[in-house]
DNA sequence: TTTAATTGTGCAAACCTTTGCATTGACTTT
DNA sequence: AAAGTCAATGCAAAGGTTTGCACAATTAAA
């Protein structure tokens, strides 16, 4: 018995022909007649020969891999969208490399290096809170390697890009509340230098500049992170205010829920006293106590589409493919935590 | 300007050496004089020089990259697991390629193959709930590769085991719920066939034995799967009975929120009427009203030390190391699904 | 019958790196 | 002076596949 994988080399050497043949048999060469054909794929079948895709990407230069850049995986909103994502390129020829950043810049530049470094043929990514360079992500598309940025803009970076209408998201929000009779609307905003938190933070703004309700530079509040602990510091800044909001929208669910655990903890009602509403739609978000309003965002298409958009740009390397912006619409779901209209 | 990528040939030629001379000294190989390493690795340096790794691993008939395979990863379960893998596989040389099975038998088979194809170093997976058969995992160990199982157990299968003591967990949850007087108690278990599933209601079942409860059959409904619908579906069966159960012991904390949610529906006081424990301590858990009781799993730890395994045996090939078998204590956490001790 | 076209296959290079063995020259020892 | 030792480097193979070009054999056309 030989020793180790079957190779074309095997095949050739036993039928008697060249590696080179058995390679173009194997593939539907045209030029080689059918009789060589069936007796190689016959005999590669029966040794269970297994292309060696190691010697195929030194080759071809690429290693058939897409590398995905997420901040985290342990919420709903990035796991659901690699999900996605996964779902997408689980039909094509290619692997994923799923990397963590953390929400750290320095740890985001070390995945982009190490990406570089075993020759990954594309990218997605949704960039780090701390990211404010896309030096790196300019470096990869230098370099040949197309860059999807999904979910978080990076502005100025010219590249494919999937994300959330945020702005629409946290303004329908905003007058919703407006709507119920609310006066004293406050927001807490997610990281700063984060493009979804300046959007949805202008949608707050403008839903209430639309409807003359004045702004109150106290009601605005932003975590610098997206922990538990976080969350609850900012809320408690809001709630301890002399002239205490009657209503809160959260940047997202997360901070929507500590917010209401703070609330609840204080002795508010959720909604006659404090409104509540966040941004996500996580599954749990509707079954807390009370169930929780927020604006629903099409996380599982977004990953598709990201996935979507890179394969085309892999399978037209030659063609130059105009950069596209794909915006996706977000809907207002109203639960439990707001009052109705 | 050369075009492509600058290869050692390059620096060789410019150097006028061998490739080979180039090779060893950026090795930092003893044969080589510090002259010449000095100006290799200027030179390498000065160009940018970067390895092509994709050469480096046919050479090596290796990809440096482990397989993960998981279920799913939108609960926070595989997700917290996988962040504890990466964190111990971003200092190794190694690469994390996350696989999805679904649940499904099937594209768990398609998964293995597909790593098997690309030469995959290293495998750690959590085995679909559907999969009896572990054949496809014993012939990658066949092949050389090492295989470590985390979370649920794959009995008769001999490799590196990292698994929690679900018997002991469920135990102490339910002695508990007999400690504060509840008479009847259910148990909403898993997906049949899955060791845990199997683990818990052992434990449900010696727990009720050992404190002298008769043990209703009617009491004990299982899961087909872990949608919302399945758990909605099962705990319906349950508190529909004549002779209702006054504590669920559920299979997870999915489960849980499920069955509460319906029971609060109904009308039932929790605790007082029902109490309800779960598994898994996901992070929301505490801030559902009522926070839920359940059972906490050290699911970080169990995701760093199933890599160190993992790591251990590909750093020590030739040695045969004893396959490891390793068992994580859960803790039961009370909180106010379930009633005062 | 010679020339041209067609069909099927083989040769060798290329992708880039590592490594066992050979080689060279300088120096040491007997 | 001859033989042996040692340091530093080069040569060439190996890893498996694809592909442009060459070549041989057969068939068709002139």
């Amino acid at each position: 018995m030989r020793k180790g994988r079957v190779t074309i080399t095997d095949i050739a050497r036993e039928l008697k022909i060249a590696p080179s043949t058995v390679s173009r048999a194997l593939n539907d060469h045209p030029a080689i007649k059918k009789e060589t054909k069936d007796a190689v794929k016959a005999l590669a079948e029966a040794l269970d020969y297994q292309p060696n895709l190691l010697a195929l990407n030194l080759l071809q230069k690429k290693s058939n891999t897409i590398g995905v850049i997420v901040p985290e995986i342990t919420g709903h909103f990035f796991s659901a969208i690699i999900t996605g994502i996964q779902d997408v390129i689980v039909d094509s020829e290619y692997n994923i490399m799923i990397c963590l950043s953390n929400e750290s810049y320095e740890e985001e530049l070390t995945i982009v290096k190490r990406l570089s470094k075993i020759q990954i043929d594309g990218v997605l990514v949704a960039p780090s809170s701390e990211t404010k360079n896309f030096d790196h992500f300019r470096r990869l598309q230098k370099s040949g390697i197309p860059v999807v940025v999904f979910d978080r803009d990076c502005p100025g970076l010219e590249a494919d890009k999937v994300l959330v209408n945020d702005y629409f998201g946290a303004f329908q929000a905003v007058e919703y509340l407006i709507g119920t009779g609310c006066k004293n609307i406050a927001h807490l905003g997610g990281p700063l230098n984060l493009s979804t938190t300046e959007q949805r933070l202008q949608g707050y703004l403008d839903a209430l500049d639309k409807n003359k309700v004045p702004i109150n530079s106290d009601f605005i509040v932003h975590v610098p992170g997206f922990s538990h602990k976080d969350a609850v510091k900012a809320t408690k800044k809001l709630l301890e205010l002399k002239d205490r909001p009657d209503a809160i929208f959260a940047y997202n669910d997360k901070i929507a829920i500590s917010a209401m655990h703070i609330a609840k903890k204080m002795g508010l009602k959720i909604p006659d006293e404090v409104s509540v509403i966040g941004f996500d739609d996580e599954p749990h978000s509707s079954f807390i106590t009370p169930s929780l309003s927020t604006v629903w965002q099409p996380v599982y298409s977004m990953g598709m589409l990201s996935a979507r958009i890179l394969l085309s740009h892999l399978n037209n390397k030659n063609s130059i493919l105009e950069f596209r912006k794909e915006v996706f619409k977000p809907e207002l779901v109203i639960r439990a935590s707001s009052k109705v209209n």
